[in-house]
RNA sequence: GUGUCUGUAGCUCAGUUGGUUAGAGCACGAGGUUGUGAUCCUCGGGGUCGCGGGUUCGAGUCCCGUCAGACACCCCA
């Protein structure tokens, strides 16, 4: 033997149990978006380099797991997003798809950062995109339907609005007002950016930065506060119904739309969500290519849980027709944990049982010789499928060597069996029914005993 | 890439101021008793104490290095 190799940093290893819960984290996303009108598609959990860099310029480089092969000339990179993918994908079939075309994926993604608290190297994500759309209203619909569906999921796992927070911003707001506090259009990315990290640092550095690109702090954050009193303000709670605001800005006025968030929060009361949503001016998001809506899931005291927005130019840069698009993205690190703690993860016993991995059946023999040697055809026979309308069943047997029925039995009840089978002899055998302890007085013969199963299981 | 803390059995942990061949519970396995799931009795496998070096007559214990993990920074898709 080797020195025992390790799990590379940042990544898993995933035993029954622990496998039996990232399933029901995916099932639910699964179930989730399927019944949102998402169609599940795929990609390559790897992709040419060039399809990240394009997009976010070789500083990227650093935070990804690239390779190239031995002797070969391209570079490759573990895909640490799916946003790219899906545009290349869209891009590539634009002509023929749906409008709105509605997809959703869940699949492992890679980063090479250092491990920490609800991040690691390799994860989960979820993530659900609407292309397309036609009128204003058509993308403010959009946005509500992504960040409906993301509640759902978080209703369907057990959290309630009193665990999370969904937190929509708008990039068109905020840049406004940027730039009426003085930002130079050319540096909206920076201050963009700054207002995303803005959390993370003290009062005072957050000033200093601001001054550096041009901003000033006090009288951006005081017309965020106006413009944040009108837009936060519930709908039949508007005294007057403002249209726009208007913001000075040199030459000319900048307008903030508000019937739009107004047609999109109705779109939030409709799907039921909007208990669930504020709307907070502050919620930024740190990536470039966000252009309208944005929104994060938060809960107190760990990272975002989810975090999405709008993409009308991403489509197009990826040699696609211009196509606007709207998405979020859930990984199942921060997921698990807010679970954990809410103590909203299954036991063990209710995984099993929601992932179908219950035993039907547990064929013991009552040691004789004829019963001995009958077992391992009873078992292959339920096990075998009867046809279309009747799967085989969830069989297993002991493997230990005690003939003892009552450890066999207690070995059936460990690994939560419906059914035991008692083989008397090469043809009859007794059914047990583990969960109310009632036990067959007559025997049922060994060619019946798949039929009996089912039909106390129920189908 | 930077910092702080932590590494003893699959898991949870004992292990005296440095002193024989490193322990317990759970889990796992074998056997025994009871033809029926709680049990009970006996036995067993499993650790180069994360790894390497140093100090010492002697290191799980002290020192240095290293690796891994957790947490925070950077960054956030």
């Amino acid at each position: 033997m080797c020195p025992a190799i390790q799990p590379p940093n940042g990544t898993r290893d995933l035993y029954p149990i622990e496998a039996a819960r990232r399933r029901f984290i995916t099932e639910a996303w699964r179930r989730v978006s399927i019944n949102h009108g998402f169609e599940e598609i795929d990609g390559p959990t790897f992709e040419h380099l060039e399809l990240y860099t394009v997009k976010s310029g070789e500083g990227i480089v650093s935070e990804l797991f690239s390779f190239r092969r031995e002797g070969g000339e391209k570079d490759f990179a573990l895909r640490p997003e799916f946003t790219p993918t899906l545009a290349r994908m869209y891009a590539a079939r634009a002509g023929s798809l749906p409008k709105p075309t509605k997809w959703f994926t869940c699949g492992p993604f890679f980063r090479a950062e250092r491990p920490q608290r609800g991040r690691l190297r390799e994860f989960l994500q979820w993530n659900c995109d609407v292309i397309g759309g036609a009128s204003t209203h058509d993308l403010v619909q959009a946005d509500a339907e992504a960040i409906a569906c993301c509640v759902e999921l978080l209703r369907e796992l057990g959290l309630t609005p009193a665990d999370v927070r969904v937190k929509i911003g708008h990039r068109e707001i905020i840049t406004a007002i940027l730039w009426s506090a003085g930002l130079s259009r050319a540096r909206t990315q920076e201050a963009l950016q700054l207002l995303d990290r803005r959390p993370k640092i003290e009062k005072g550095e957050f000033h200093k930065q601001s001054i550096l690109l041009g901003l000033d702090p006090d009288r951006f954050d005081e017309l965020t506060a106006q413009v944040q009193s009108v837009c936060g303000r519930e709908l039949e709670a508007r005294v007057n119904p403002e249209t726009h605001i208007h913001l000075p800005n040199g030459e000319s006025d900048v307008t903030v739309p508000i019937e739009i968030l107004d047609d999109f929060k109705r779109h939030l009361d409709a799907a039921g969500v909007s208990n669930w949503c504020q709307f907070d001016l502050s919620i930024a998001r740190g990536l470039a290519y966000y252009t309208g809506m944005v929104f994060e899931v938060i809960v107190d005291g760990e990272r975002a849980v989810a975090g999405g927005g709008r993409y009308d130019n991403l489509i197009e840069l990826f040699g696609g027709p211009s196509t606007p698009a709207v998405g979020f993205g859930m990984g199942d690190v921060v997921l698990s944990l807010v679970l954990q703690d809410k103590g909203l993860m299954p036991t063990d016993a209710e995984l099993l049982e929601i992932a179908g991995q219950r035993p039907d059946v547990f064929v013991i023999s009552n040691g004789t010789p004829e019963a001995d040697a009958k077992l391992g055809s009873v078992v292959a026979e339920l096990r075998r499928s009867t046809g279309r309308q009747s799967h085989g069943l969830h069989v297993r047997r002991s493997y230990k060597a005690t003939r003892n029925v009552g450890k066999l039995l207690r070995e059936a009840s460990d690994i939560r069996a419906r059914f035991a089978v008692i083989l008397e002899s090469g043809t009859e055998a007794t059914i047990k029914n583990l969960e109310t302890g009632e036990q067959d007085q007559a025997r049922t013969p060994v060619a019946s005993l798949g039929e009996q199963i089912r039909r106390r299981r129920g189908n």
